[in-house]
DNA sequence: CAAGTTACCTGACGGC
DNA sequence: TGCCGTCAGGTAACTT
């Protein structure tokens, strides 16, 4: 389900509902994610810890606590998290939840069980970026992403400009429909390679990606089939789509006919015309 | 080694 | 109605 935009509407939201909260205990479905859910011990961990602060890094989640101990949470596709009355029944797909001393409850859904929870031993943020994050590129809404730093990185790299944005090495946060807009919005063909990328044309597209996602946020987020924000609301942005999901469609700005194809398996969605 | 493909899982949808 | 194939916001293991 989430890109960057999504994941920092979640964490956005979820923010004034849990800061400060202790967690009392916990519970799972028993069902694996895409790694094993948090063991005994690790679930021991985080009784009797207070929530101490919430952040996003990339697609993660993060939540700090007072016991040193931090909660990351990747959403995969499907995944959600929401804050709900602890008497409230369990929905289909709840695999991991912590019961708050507000009586509330943290819950994680994810249908397809693509997301992953880990308990890590730190709230460090060399320490996580040591442990977690260790291969991930920089974040793509602060000033080490430019064009000049995309420029360096694509070398003499012969796939395609949309794969080298969506990698987590390069940069992250960008997933297909971002990626899709981004490129659009930059009149960049999704199919060049990135070696074939001018100065000029990096520039271009580090402004668009930065827009695209600075926006999003604001909309809070797109809901394509069902994603939600912590209060259960969904976002807006998909109103302004401008290529994703209009294969056949004219082109708002040239009414060129939007072609589809696949690249790297993704579907992908650009005008002819007005990117190059 | 770089780049493309498959696997992980469930559900929605379209065609027959 | 239902069965089947296809596709979906992500990532990492695998193959070429």
């Amino acid at each position: 389900m989430p890109e960057l935009p999504e994941v920092e509407v979640i964490v956005q939201g979820l923010r004034p509902l849990l800061m400060e909260c202790q967690i009392v205990s916990t519970g799972a479905s028993g069902k694996r994610l895409r790694h094993d859910l948090p063991t005994t011990a690790e679930k021991e961990l985080l009784r009797g810890s207070r929530i101490t602060s919430i952040h996003r890094r990339a697609k993660y989640v993060c939540i700090s606590l007072d016991s040193g101990n931090s909660i990351i949470i990747h959403l995969g596709m499907t995944g959600n998290l929401g804050v709900f009355p602890q008497k409230n029944p369990k929905a289909k797909h709840d695999h991991f939840w912590c019961n708050l001393s507000n009586n509330q409850q943290l819950r994680y859904n994810d249908t397809r069980r693509f997301g992953s929870i880990q308990i890590v031993p730190t709230t460090q943020e060399e320490e996580l970026n040591r442990l977690v994050f260790a291969k991930l590129g920089p974040e793509p809404l602060t000033d080490a992403f430019t064009g000049s730093y995309l420029h360096k990185k694509a070398g003499d790299k012969t796939l395609s400009v949309k794969s080298f944005i969506m990698t987590n090495a390069i940069v992250v946060g960008i997933g297909n429909i971002y990626a899709n807009e981004s490129l659009f919005l930059a009149g960049i063909d999704p199919r060049r390679q990135t070696r074939s990328m001018t100065g000029d044309e990096w520039q271009k597209l580090a402004k668009c990606i930065k827009n695209v996602l600075t926006h999003a946020i604001a909309c809070g987020g797109s809901t394509i089939n069902d994603f939600v924000n912590a209060s259960q609301q969904g976002g807006y942005f998909q109103i302004n789509f401008k290529v994703y999901g209009k294969n056949g469609q004219p082109c708002l700005n040239c009414e060129s006919v939007i072609n589809q194809v696949t690249i790297s398996g993704r579907t992908t969605f650009f005008c002819p015309h007005c990117q190059r």
